[in-house]
DNA sequence: TATGAATGAGGCTTCATTCAT
DNA sequence: AATGAATGAAGCCTCATTCAT
């Protein structure tokens, strides 16, 4: 309350959209190093030449700047994976081209990990069912086996997941791709030979 | 953990190692209620008959528990798994005997993995490594296709997380025991029909 | 205080003085609701159809309006009061003309009074050398019996402060005028009796 | 969270019970020197030889020391009051009674004026209360003549208050209990000759 | 001048850890 | 050892004030 003085300015480079985007940047880079638990406001503001007060005109609190950021994350791959799926007119197709587009997002995301996404956001869960659907669609039409769709979707996820890690780590987006489809098309015993 | 009020007279003092004990009961419990962070040592403590103090002579700090307690997990793990590993013969008693065994552990355990596990604590990435060092030398064997033994690794650890979530809620251990195990065998068209 | 839209194009813009009238009066309903320590600038702002950045155009800081605004109060209660005790010939004129005059002013303006008047104000604390001053002047006259003239403009004032915030509560003008005038004029025993 | 080391403590002289006394000591000086507004916890911890984690230990907030204090003072001079007039045969000897009580509590309490209280703690109010029975049953005995006892507690109070400042300021408590005493027994005409 | 975002001191509070007993 | 009060760094956040536009 009532500092007495306030000492010269520093500062003032940034335009106003640019510094929520700072902030996201800031956030994105800690949040994949310390984890969501781990990291303060504190530590995403010393990660930004911004001051401290400021990171309140933009977010009220560490959740909400998780939330813009998984949200940002969900809302920029989800159109890709529904149009990487809509044209599929094969299982294998259907496949590739899920797992390209994703990990040809994650290739592109910068390596600074965005975090094993906690699967909780509204936006990440619409996500799951919307894939989930498709593959009930995909079941129905005949383009996949029918199968349990719930489990599939997991497998698919987790499998995706961890390929993804992978790529991150420096695998090609292709090789990841053909592995992953193989493996769900014909098992171990389709997967390219080493 | 223990009762509140004095023990009765003839009962001996509660061992160190009974401390010990006490309290990374405690810190299981409330670690997985609330997650590495949002846990406070004085809730550690509080749900103890001891006094804050005693924390710290048991474990450094509340990093110290945490880490304790995952390599509990992990040290409870991986001999199963080995053990699962150990007589199989064929590619499919390899991959149903890790899958249920692992499956198994999360059913009994209630919730192992609070915050989905972190990957790094070295016993963890013990574990893993381990087991792509089996796969390779299941390869090896020809037991399993040679292939890329590090993402299919990832697969199967993808997998294996994925589905436990499904085991966590509710799901039985034998059917995604058989839906992963078919998955890895022969793919989507290998699957139980739903 | 202003409306918000921006007015018809045909007004003209509101003049220097009386932006500063505008950030005066939300200042006072403001101070008046919440108390000095509890408004904070932007509290006083939001309630006036300026940007924060103008309040200090007017004002050098929060202290300064509260200061005006007090002094305004008492700007405005002296010449009430000089004037209610000049033609008072008679010591219960003295007192009469001098309660009534205050427990007016207290009556129209609401809540005079936030937080039990600081008597700390460069202005107040003038009113109230001016008061012992006509009282010693009185006294010198014979008007008012000679006493400790220190103790009695204190009493004085102290009835004043209490009785107005009956009058506050809703108590008549006329009866704590009434009231204070006999206590001070015979004592208890010259109340109106009850 | 987690500080670091800890650097080698200092101080630990005082005994628990002892702490609680120096807050409140403390806080006394500092509300009765700032306000209660322009008081802040900092403030209070600042004024004392402990560190800030301390108060929190005994106090929830500053609104409880703040009360604790309106509490003590009120706790303390209650009995001395009610038993001033227990005996009272007379108005005069009431009164009397009661203002010497008061004006030695506030002489013995030691100058740094324990800020004009705000007359809204449940213990202060419930002082008012008490004070108004007082005089109504006073009333109703003939000890004090009927009137608007509300009014009449009101202006004690409100000339108790003025004078105690005087009191501490260096005068008198017989002179002032002479004054406050003649003024409602005999009004202006009564006080001691100056 | 008016605007309103940026600034950062400083308020409040929690909690890991120490240490006198 | 066990205890639990004390410690103080550090987290969170507000808000008076400045300054580029």
């Amino acid at each position: 309350m009532e500092p007495k003085p306030t000492p010269p300015a520093g500062r003032r480079e940034l335009t106003k959209a640019q510094n929520r985007e700072t902030i996201l940047a800031a956030a994105r880079q800690v949040f994949a190093q310390l984890g969501f638990a781990a990291t303060t406001v504190r530590d995403v503001i010393r990660a930004t030449p911004l001051a401290s007060g400021t990171f309140y005109n933009y977010f009220k609190s560490k959740e909400e700047v998780y939330q813009a950021l998984r949200d940002e994350v969900a809302l920029a791959v989800r159109p890709r994976l529904r149009a990487a799926r809509a044209g599929a007119e094969t299982a294998e197709a259907f496949l590739a081209q899920n797992f390209r587009a994703f990990f040809q997002f994650v290739a592109e995301s910068g390596s600074p990990a965005p975090e094993r996404f906690r699967m909780d956001s509204p936006q990440v869960l619409a996500g799951f069912a919307e894939l989930q659907a498709d593959i009930e669609a995909a079941m129905a039409r005949g383009v996949l086996p029918a199968a349990d769709a719930g489990a599939l979707t997991a497998a698919l996820v987790g499998v995706a997941f961890e390929l993804a890690e992978r790529v991150k780590a420096g695998a090609e987006v292709e090789a990841m791709t053909a592995f992953a489809t193989a493996l769900f098309m014909g098992g171990m015993a389709a997967l390219p030979k080493a």
